[in-house]
DNA sequence: CCAAAAGTGTTATGACTACACCCATGA
DNA sequence: TCATGGGTGTAGTCATAACACTTTTGG
């Protein structure tokens, strides 16, 4: 989080806004970066982030500060937790209200720019690696990934518009850290009704090629029962 | 919410904190407000609620608030989510963290000032009688409460120590705004493993005697199962 | 002895879990 | 023709949902 140094001196607590950003890339879970600038972060990792200005939405912020960091727009979010603990930044009250957000490689790679931005698989990411609280940050973020990865069909904004049933599945195995049954996994989701077949083929892989679904819905949808357990 | 009219000329948000307490009165599910005092919200109810100061962490900033505004301490809260629209309070930028909270009626009826603070059924909760966003806000919480109801032990946070089967069976309908089995609800609950006999039974009706039960945990739990569906 | 709430089981249906082999393709 | 990942079905177990009567008490 880059932060402007003279607001500190008002009298009342700084907002500001953070945002972890999930994507998977090689087959791992990983949390988008930015070098910190500032005498607090220097040499650490910090979430993409900013202040938010008089006037400004949470929405509007969101969007301005995920384009000014790192050049993403569009992408899918939710409103996370504020982290509000006065001694989070050392350099004055700053409560933080935390967004993640969900992206899939391919889309960010091509908006990005590469240079600036870290991706850091998340057994990488530590307080040691990050400043201020982001680590603990990302942890709870996390969690609430799994949550709604479970609950809802939001996988669908970290993958590509078509994809195969293995890669679906991997995404789940990724992110809840556990080999899930081919069989059950398949006959599971399809029985959701969530995603349909697109008709087309992945022929990229010089084995059998595998059929490309694509999800149904694109709002966030909560599920009845919960969607992957095995 | 009640706020100090000066801050407002500062360049940033101002950041408050507000609080959405449910409680079951009179077999329905009620919310704690406050009569507005401020130019903007004469004659409304609004939500316990103030200004975060600066160096004062988002829990100490509820506990005070709580306290100030309500006379209430010691109750179950979770943090719900940041409001930050420009236009939610007309006379500046309040960006506020809400909670919710719950409290059985006996401990409220205890402890606050029965003179300043309102418990108003939900169904009565409106655009109209609620100053801000907060009927929009009130609602929000509502749903958060059915799902934790749902996942979790949270039920205890709303019901006195010991309580009957009924009683706690009332809770979920009241809330669900749904009829549930007698028989399923018993089975189920007591599967579970939440709750346990206290030896005791309720004597002041003048039908046969209920049966107390009490909650195992006292911290919040999440149930690997849903809890109640049927 | 009556009114009212407390308390109690069974059955049918659907979901979950575990498990192993054949298929289609490109090299 | 082979190596690789794609694709498929069954059976046992467990949770869910629907349903009605007897018990206990105070008045």
């Amino acid at each position: 989080m880059e932060r402007t140094p003279n607001i500190f001196e008002l009298s009342i607590p700084v907002l500001a806004l953070d945002v972890v950003i999930f994507t998977i890339y090689q087959g791992a879970l990983c949390a988008v970066s930015v070098v910190g600038s500032n005498i607090v972060a220097k040499g650490k990792s910090v979430l993409p982030g900013g202040v938010v200005t008089n006037g400004e939405s949470l929405e509007e912020a969101f969007d301005r500060i995920l384009l000014q960091t790192t050049g993403l727009k569009g992408i899918y979010k939710e409103q996370l937790y504020t982290f509000g603990n006065p001694g989070r930044d050392s350099r004055g009250h700053v409560v933080s209200v935390v967004y993640y957000a969900l992206v899939d490689y391919l889309s960010l790679a091509s908006q990005i720019d590469i240079s600036r931005i870290l991706t850091t698989p998340i057994h990488m990411i530590s307080t040691d690696t990050f400043a201020y609280d982001h680590a603990e940050i990302i942890t709870y973020a996390k969690k609430r990934l799994e949550w709604k990865l479970e609950y809802t069909n939001v996988a669908q904004n970290i993958l590509h518009e078509s994809f195969t049933l293995t890669a679906l599945q991997s995404i789940y195995e990724v992110i809840f850290e556990r080999v899930l049954d081919k069989r059950n996994f398949r006959k599971k989701i399809l029985a959701l009704g969530l995603i349909q077949e697109t008709g087309e083929t992945d022929k990229s892989s010089s084995r059998r090629p595998a059929r490309l679904y694509s999800f149904v819905d694109t709002e966030l949808k909560m599920l009845e029962k919960r969607e992957i357990t095995m």
